[in-house]
DNA sequence: AAGTCGGGGCT
DNA sequence: AGCCCAGACTT
């Protein structure tokens, strides 16, 4: 037996979880039932529902017979509501062609629908004993951590490697124990974030705690570039003090003081005299700046103004500050760091 | 290979 | 406000 087999069988056995609805049993159906609840849902989620459900469908000719209608009821509020009619038609297909008997062949039990190799693998181990490895979320993030595997799970070569090396580490018996343990070591110890490594039996084979990679791995799912804007600022001065606007309160910087924008089309000195009735001449110009949100990047091009002439009443919107008190001031990052830009320019 | 399904917990 | 969860299926 490889050596992590070993040590998870024992570390299943102190630490692992004994008690839940579906593991009193060896009933194949009932089994199913939980893996299928269990998909991208959590255990904490499943209980009630998985209670509820067995109750009124205890067998697979009591849910072969029930209209779909009831058993979305049953299903309703868990989510990912194909599941339910995936379940529900395969009970009907194991009535149909399976004498009503759950199939034990690895391969004909994935031909269920809504049995994937994982489901299909995790079945035959709780409910048959027989020698399969599941491939879940928790376990891709223990065994890229324990082999150091590079790249996002998601990914097709990455997940062969994974599915490769989840077989190559089987134990020849107590698999029930083994697969249990996987999973149960991947939701409680090598979470996702901070995994407990102090209390981890793996810890000294473990690739990605060697290599202090634990924290990066497995590699999250790669994300679309975001979308990118581009906007002006105006950074008008007046003896030694800049012009503030508040911001609408809905949008981005919802409510804030700023600076005065200008769509990046328009020429400054034109737009600041028919909207600020104010005469200024372009200084130098301040290198421009990205600022990443959540959902998009802004490309912000700063343009210094310097005012000419009489300074009109600010509106209510509107406010000079003194270079120094903007930079102490509650403004967005960005535009505190043109102003900070901007101070260190002029002396 | 990428999109879809989904409510809920976690950060 | 994303990201992820005992994935599988469709496009």
């Amino acid at each position: 037996m490889s050596d992590f087999a070993e040590k998870l069988i024992a570390w299943q056995q102190a630490h692992g979880r004994h008690d839940l609805p579906w593991q009193q049993t060896r009933d194949p159906y009932a089994i199913w039932v939980s893996e299928i609840m269990l998909q991208q849902t959590q255990v904490s989620a499943v209980i009630a529902y998985y209670d509820r459900f067995m109750q009124r469908f205890p067998t697979i000719a009591s849910l072969a017979e029930a209209e779909q209608d009831e058993v979305m009821r049953y299903w309703s509020g868990l989510g990912y509501y194909s599941r339910a009619r995936n379940l529900h038609h395969a009970a009907q297909t194991i009535m149909r062609e399976h004498c009503g008997i759950f199939p034990t062949d690895f391969d004909t039990i994935q031909t269920l629908k809504g049995i994937g190799r994982s489901t299909a693998a995790a079945i035959s181990v709780f409910a048959f004993n027989q020698r399969q490895t599941i491939l879940d979320g928790n376990v891709k993030r223990v065994l890229a951590r324990l082999y150091a595997v590079e790249g996002w799970p998601g990914l097709p070569d990455v997940e062969k490697k994974l599915w490769q090396i989840a077989e190559s580490v089987l134990p020849s018996q107590g698999l029930p124990a083994y697969v249990q343990g996987l999973m149960d070591f991947g939701a409680t110890l090598c979470t996702r974030s901070k995994p407990n490594c102090h209390r981890c039996p793996m810890q000294a084979s473990c690739l990605a705690y060697q290599q202090q990679m634990v924290s990066v791995l497995p590699a999250p799912k790669p994300r679309k570039a975001l979308p990118e804007k581009q906007t002006t600022v105006l950074m008008i001065l007046d003896a030694g003090e800049i012009l503030l606007e508040r911001r609408p309160n809905h949008g981005i910087w919802g409510g804030l003081w700023s600076l005065p924008e200008l769509s990046p089309s328009a020429l400054a000195v034109p737009h600041v005299k028919t909207t600020f009735d104010m005469d200024v001449e372009p200084l130098e110009t301040l290198p421009v700046l990205w600022h990443t949100f959540t959902h998009f990047k802004l490309e912000i091009t700063p343009q210094p103004l310097l005012l000419q002439g009489k300074r009109p009443p600010p509106a209510p919107n509107q406010q000079w500050l003194a270079l120094e008190d903007a930079v102490a001031a509650a403004l967005p990052t960005p535009v505190r760091t043109l102003i900070k830009e901007l101070q260190q320019l002029r002396f």
